[in-house]
This record gives C-alpha cells, sequence and structure tokens, in this order.
DNA sequence: GTCTATAAAGCGATAGAC
DNA sequence: GTCTATCGCTTTATAGAC
C-alpha cells in the first residue's frame, strides 16, 4: 500500500499525484483512500515520508552509526543506496520535495531525513579515519547524481558517481 | 517579463504554478498572457527554458569554451554560479524539471542544458591539466548542494560545497 | 493589447448506500 | 471497508467587449 503511494508521488510529484491517479495505483476508490487516510493527500504522504524514514533509519542510518567496521559500514552503504535508487532510475522522493512547493508543508521530515543521513555517514567517516566533512559532500553528490542521471536519462552517471565517491575514499582524498 | 515568469515557476513549480498566479506576479491578465504565448503554460515554460539557456552559453558556456586563461575561467564559473543562485537561496529551474513531472515535455531543453554545462566545464579543466572527468562531478555536486541547502533551508551549505570544490582543484586531486 | 465573463474539465473532499 | 454520486472550487483555455 504504501510502497504504491511512494512510488506514484515520485514518478508524479506531490501536485501531480491526483486522488484518481493514486486510485487507479492502488486499486482502491476515493472512499477506501480516505478510510485510511482521513487527512486526504496530505497524510498520504505524511505516511510515505514516515515510512521511508523508517527504511533509511534501518538500512542506512543505524549500520552507519553501530557497524563495527565503519569502512565496511560506508562500503555497504553505497550499495544500498545504488539499489535502492535502482542505479539512478529511480529517483529520491525527498529530494523532489524539497526542491518543489510542498516544502513547506513537509519541512520537518525532510530536513529531518538529510540530516540524520549527513550525521550518520559523518559519524561513520570518523570512525574509519576519514574526513567527515565528506559527508555533505557525498550526500549532496548523491542528490546531484540522480538528478543528472534523469535529467540526461542516463542512470550509468548515478552508478558512475557512486564508483566515483568510494574511490575517493580509497584514495585517502 | 520572462524573468518574472522564471521566479514564479522556480517558486511553485510547472504545476503549481498556475495561469492566475502567474497573472498575480506579472500583473497581467489571462487574456493578455494568451496574447504573448498563445500556447498557454507550456509555451510560458518554454520561452523561459529558452532564455535561461542563452543565459547560460553567454555568461557560463561559451567563457569555458573560450577564454584564454581556462583556469580563470573556472574560478569565474564558481563565482558566476554562486551570484546566480543567491548564494544557495535559489534553486535550480531546469533540475526541479528534471526530477518532477515536466521532464519528458521539456526533455530536450533539460538535457541540451545538462549536457553543455558538463561538456564546457570538461574543455575548460582539461586545458587547465585538470581532470575532465571532475565535470559531471561538479555539475551533479553543484546541483545536490541546491537539493541539501534547499532541504535544510540553509543557504551556507551551497556556499561551503562550492568552496570545497574549488579546493580540490587547487589541491589537484 | 487588456479586460471580464464563461466554458469545460479536473481537483480534493464529503455523504451515504451497501 | 468499498463503492457511486455529488459538492464546491480551481484549473486551463476561449470569446468577445472595449
Amino acid at each position: 500500500m504504501i510502497p504504491l503511494l511512494a512510488e506514484t508521488f515520485r514518478e508524479h510529484g506531490y501536485e501531480g499525484a491526483s486522488l484518481s491517479l493514486i486510485g487507479q495505483r492502488t486499486g482502491l476508490g476515493k472512499g477506501s483512500l480516505y478510510h485510511f487516510f482521513p487527512g486526504g493527500k496530505a497524510e498520504m504522504a505524511e505516511a510515505v515520508l514516515a515510512e521511508l524514514d523508517a527504511w533509511f533509519e534501518t538500512n542506512l542510518f543505524h549500520p552507519l552509526h553501530t557497524g563495527p567496521d565503519a569502512e565496511a559500514a560506508i562500503a555497504a552503504m553505497f550499495r544500498t543506496i545504488d539499489s535502492y535508487f535502482r542505479s539512478g532510475r529511480r529517483i529520491c522522493l525527498v529530494g523532489l520535495f524539497a526542491l518543489g512547493e510542498p516544502r513547506d508543508r513537509f519541512a520537518k521530515a525532510i530536513a529531518t531525513y538529510f540530516t540524520r543521513w549527513c550525521q550518520a555517514l559523518a559519524s561513520a567517516l570518523r570512525r574509519a579515519g576519514k574526513d567527515p566533512a565528506l559527508a555533505e559532500e557525498f550526500v549532496a553528490g548523491i542528490q546531484g547524481a540522480l538528478v543528472l542521471a534523469r535529467a540526461l536519462d542516463d542512470p550509468d552517471l548515478f552508478t558512475n558517481a557512486l564508483a566515483r565517491m568510494e574511490a575517493r575514499l580509497a584514495d585517502g582524498r
């Protein structure tokens, strides 16, 4: 259910994902949708952001913070990210919301997502003996690579960008 | 006229910029808007993208390609970019369009923008004796930094990101 | 050229039968 | 819980007076 909503928002944006479109994708009528989400579309988006937040917390931030081998945790992050964003064929919903109109409405969830990502990565970098300032650079690099990959319709741009970041770490730069 | 349209699309997105909102910002009624742009909103966006393309060609791409001092041209690009994006307080309209729904409709203009930027920067990097592969990395880094700065409502993130890119060049990395 | 009025369609949201 | 029907509003776009 939530994944279907997430995919609809990802592909059409918050405004572009009309209730009728959401109904088609989920196979539910408006009555059912408002039964599960009395708050309407805004509540659907909140639910999506909450689930997304939980997923990243479990699969990315927690391992980065607590993984015994920090270097391995960072390498695992790059693999997880490549898989999550379908090697550049999928965009970041939070990034899309951040750039667009819905930013103000979901400002807290958006800010939390990026703050936690940067902090978790910085923590792992520190423990791995690398420059923690790279965290912002990598998170921004990932977001930018998603923009570029989608703009040029070339998913390889994303995969290559991830590879270059890992190479920078290996070089000790 | 076009700058007013551009700012409205930047702040509200393609779908969020309704004709009534555009009318408010430009001070024109719908009759006047359709007089100048018979194709409606799509034609307004096309005009904005065309003007934007011309601006970047003149102020960024051309200097990067033909500037006698390639290193100085790259430094000038960073200054121009910082000014254009209001030190992180303004987002990139093309990046926003690329991530969102209007991507397919304006695919050509979007792809051209990023392709030319990467090519121009790669050309300057090559002539400056740097790694031309950094071009994609920097363009993506700029886009990602704009996402992050807006997500966290912290323009300094953008300025700092630009500074780190320049530092990487100076270090010969 | 710029305005008002209006058409036709789609939007989010609600009500109520089942 | 799920559906259909509907409300009120906004949207893009057009028509026509001035």
